[in-house]
DNA sequence: TTGTACTCATAACCCCAGCTTATGCCCTCA
DNA sequence: TGAGGGCATAAGCTGGGGTTATGAGTACAA
């Protein structure tokens, strides 16, 4: 094995060496029920089919899953951790779906939302999945957009609720702050804030060229608020188009940035990316949720808002 | 559509409402690269097949991904939008990845890392991409088990460089705290708590029977040690016997819980459990690297030892 | 213009992964 | 001892997804 591209680290091989959806998913279906056979009905397949995929994937993995036994299956202590992996793809694949679902159905859905980018990417999925277990028949349709194009469908009757962040509520429209998100100073764990103790003033943090979303953007805004408050503005060492490009040049090091905890959520438990305390600046965002004055919401609307507004109050 | 199981929400077809990984992949790769062609390359498939994927996806999501033209490709809107959702299935599967690799690699590995079970699971993927990202040739094994295990591990010499989390080393290891690990008070987002403010204190803490773990994991000891400086103790309403029951448990409504802000950090971001403030109790726990005493880590468990020391000094 | 080089789409063919049904063995329990 | 639930094996079919070969549209330079 020479350097560069080991066995692993090539990304083409991925889709070969991780079992596919189904099989995860009947991984934890046999958790769960205790019996290949269970777990093969629930899934709407044979027997045989679950018996051999799981066999598959042992084979592909090079560990036992499963204790097989006259009486049932149970998972090897391998196999646990290997089906705790497993279930966190599952969950983004069902985050995934519902988001995909709503996508679909852009008309005549019986309750049509509109949400800012980091709202519809990051939080929507979640409501979606909760808003499915209470109300499995509300069919829900999304468009995806700014704030003001939000505010426009919404003022067009093109939807029936809408969710922005931002500093404030769109003319015509009413609303309710249902969250707020932190704006957090992140860097790579290589870099030297990330061994900082020392909370960042904001005059600190202004005098440091950061990597930022462009001028205009929602997050470029409040920061940009918050630093004005003192008198300063934030100096850019990057301007990049999309908060994903601004997450991956953080990680590789290119600098220190300003992003929704959101945003980094994953990056800073796993350990990508460092958060470095902040003093003395107010990053913070509300999240509203908005609706033509006058038309408050009901039917379904009503039971999605009051869904989000149970989270962080 | 009747009531019940509408089409979305059974767990039957979510494998087929969801592309596979390798399309997943793909878009990543359009959107990175901006051509089809390109991504083929990258994926060492053909272009026609990269076109066929692409064109199967979005017949499947019924929305268009890609704008197609003469000079390349880019995402449309919603197309981004999918793609970063698709985004998080594929660093879910490559955490699998990981994982899975080392967790075959069994004997005569490069290093040999022993794990608790919540670091192993939540902590030690993101680590291992960050390793192969700077020391690609290090092939790492894993096992897991609980502290105890991981010292019998270290002390037999089957293992390098071990992880724990804890009150206490382990008699004959020496390390350091890496981080520390907060636990946290959670409720299913219905639960009367989830509106509250105020912070809960040990006393009340101590008096509302709580879905746990059973006694002598982890978790229960740090509960139940922080509450006897009250000289209280944990009361149980349920005992379950793997932290993602207990998780299940409270996502269901069936009561509060206190668990490791790493087993519940997706939850709470994506509001299925709500965090309760908690004051004058000490929740926390340190994870720590441990090795046997004078066999100071070198070498590659040096290497991960150093990276996993930049994150949260 | 015309040639070249890039894009993506279409067509025809092929293969194997994964499904199904049918069966058998093992264990447990009434 | 027979019934029932559990898993494994065998044989056969199907189709999704791959390949190569080719065409058509756009851009740019000679």
């Amino acid at each position: 094995m020479s350097s560069g591209a080991g066995p692993g680290d090539d990304a083409a091989g991925l889709a070969h060496r991780v079992p596919e959806l189904g099989a995860l998913q009947l991984l934890l279906a046999v958790a769960r029920l205790g019996s290949l056979g269970r777990a093969a009905r629930e899934l709407g397949i044979s027997q045989p089919a679950a018996s051999s995929r799981v066999r598959a994937m042992e084979r592909q993995l090079g560990v036992a899953l499963v204790d097989r036994s006259p009486r049932g299956s149970r998972l090897t202590d391998t196999g646990v951790l290997v089906t705790d992996w497993a279930r966190r793809i599952v969950e983004a694949a069902e985050a995934f779906d519902v988001g995909a679902q709503a996508l679909r159905d852009r008309r005549d859905s019986r309750l049509r939302v509109a949400a800012s980018m980091t709202i519809a990417e990051y939080l929507l999925p979640g409501w979606l999945i909760a808003l499915r277990r209470e109300r499995p028949d509300t069919a829900v349709s999304l468009r995806a957009g700014n704030s003001l194009a939000v505010a426009e469908q919404l003022l067009a009757g093109e939807a029936d609720l809408g969710f922005v962040e931002g500093l404030d509520v769109p003319n015509g429209l009413s609303g309710v702050v249902i969250a707020q998100d932190s704006l957090v100073v992140v860097v790579a764990p290589g870099h030297p804030w990330a061994r900082r103790r020392a909370p960042l003033g904001p005059a600190e943090l202004a005098a440091t060229p950061l990597i930022l979303r462009e001028r205009g953007s929602g997050t470029r805004q409040v920061l940009d608020a918050a630093l004005a408050a003192d008198g300063g503005l934030a100096r850019p060492l990057l301007e990049l188009s999309s908060t994903t490009a601004v997450k991956g040049a953080v990680v590789s090091g290119a600098g220190p940035s300003v992003l929704s905890e959101l945003v980094v959520g994953d990056e800073v438990a796993a350990g990508r990316l460092v958060q470095v305390p902040v003093e003395g600046v107010r990053l913070r965002r509300d999240l509203r949720a908005v609706w033509t004055t006058g038309h408050r919401p009901t039917g379904p609307a009503r039971d999605l808002l009051s869904l989000t507004r149970r989270v962080v109050a």
